[in-house]
DNA sequence: GTCTATATCAAGATAGAC
DNA sequence: GTCTATCTTGATATAGAC
């Protein structure tokens, strides 16, 4: 029942986060290993524990960072863009493509939301009910839609005759006011 | 580099991979492990590799029987509907609920299609393509909205308070032939 | 088609010393 | 904050006999 509370990470937990989350990207899934990690840290896996409880908590933490680079990426392509939703659906696209195990961990799992550190998911999720328009239920349907195109295309799940880049602009044309 | 070929399954593979559904719908996926599914079915796990020459082939068998589940499912409702699009997205959404471990076991990881059994996709998507009015770049974003929703869905990965029934009404009015 | 015995491997996590 | 030693648990899979 692990109602484990969140506390502020101390800098070396944030140092063993960022090597945890390198190990990630640059090795997959089975580079997050406690063992795995720990050897990149040149420590021992029990020593882990000291700045961690589990690995729940260390996944929350790169999950948290996750959420925050999508969001610093939202952010960025939408300054001074005019058309906001390709603008989102394009950093989207390109952030999945360029973190693809990071986002794997952050969107294709159950989340202990009390784990994540506090508005993080909030504040990547503005971008997109601001570009369909202010409207929560089609901002959600647009994230299904990006999500479902992004996780189907990492897991090889389209036809590899597949266009989909048309699909994305297809799907798109049915997200923009109405 | 398991270039595996395909073999029609004998009915004791077919018993086993019945019995292996079972397992999974009813215990979620640790139910699928060699051992339990040889325990459910009286024998000892190494026996299973008798009849399946490892445990992907196993989780094909399965797959299989799940695409054709959901083909049925689609022709079923299809039948005499007069709003396809809604219908066949209901009937996919259905079948989903009913069968969440069987669902994500369908969809959301990678499959080598050599292992399935051949077409089982494709009469699976076909009531899909015939629903948006046969452009198949449109059937596949619309695919992609629905195992968004699905996936995030089972996943919770939407706020608690989301009105989910209207973010798939929305999404599904993107969808309509235009 | 099933068995026993075993190989092989890896994982998360804890106790208790320093 | 780190260590060593260890627990506990689990998995897929193979060899070879019956």
């Amino acid at each position: 029942m692990a109602t484990s509370v969140r506390r502020e990470p101390t800098p070396r937990a944030r140092e063993i986060a960022a090597v945890a989350l390198d190990a990630l990207e640059t090795e997959g899934p089975d580079g997050l290993s406690m063992r795995r990690v720990a050897e990149r840290l040149g420590i021992r896996a029990p020593s882990l524990y000291k700045h961690f409880p589990d690995k729940k908590a260390l996944e929350a933490a790169i999950i948290s960072t996750g959420f925050e680079l999508l969001a610093e990426a939202f952010e960025v392509a939408v300054e001074g863009a005019d058309d906001r939703l390709d603008t989102v659906a394009g950093a989207y696209r390109r952030f999945a493509a360029k973190h693809p195990h990071l986002y794997r961990l952050m969107t294709a799992h159950e989340v202990n939301r009390e784990l994540l550190a506090p508005g993080v998911e909030e504040r990547a999720a503005r971008p997109v009910v601001e570009a369909v328009g202010g409207d929560r239920d089609l901002a959600r349907a647009a994230w299904a839609f990006a999500h479902g195109m992004t996780i189907l295309e990492l897991d090889r799940r389209f036809p590899p005759e597949a266009d989909l880049d048309a699909a994305w602009r297809r799907g798109l044309d049915g997200f923009r006011r109405r």
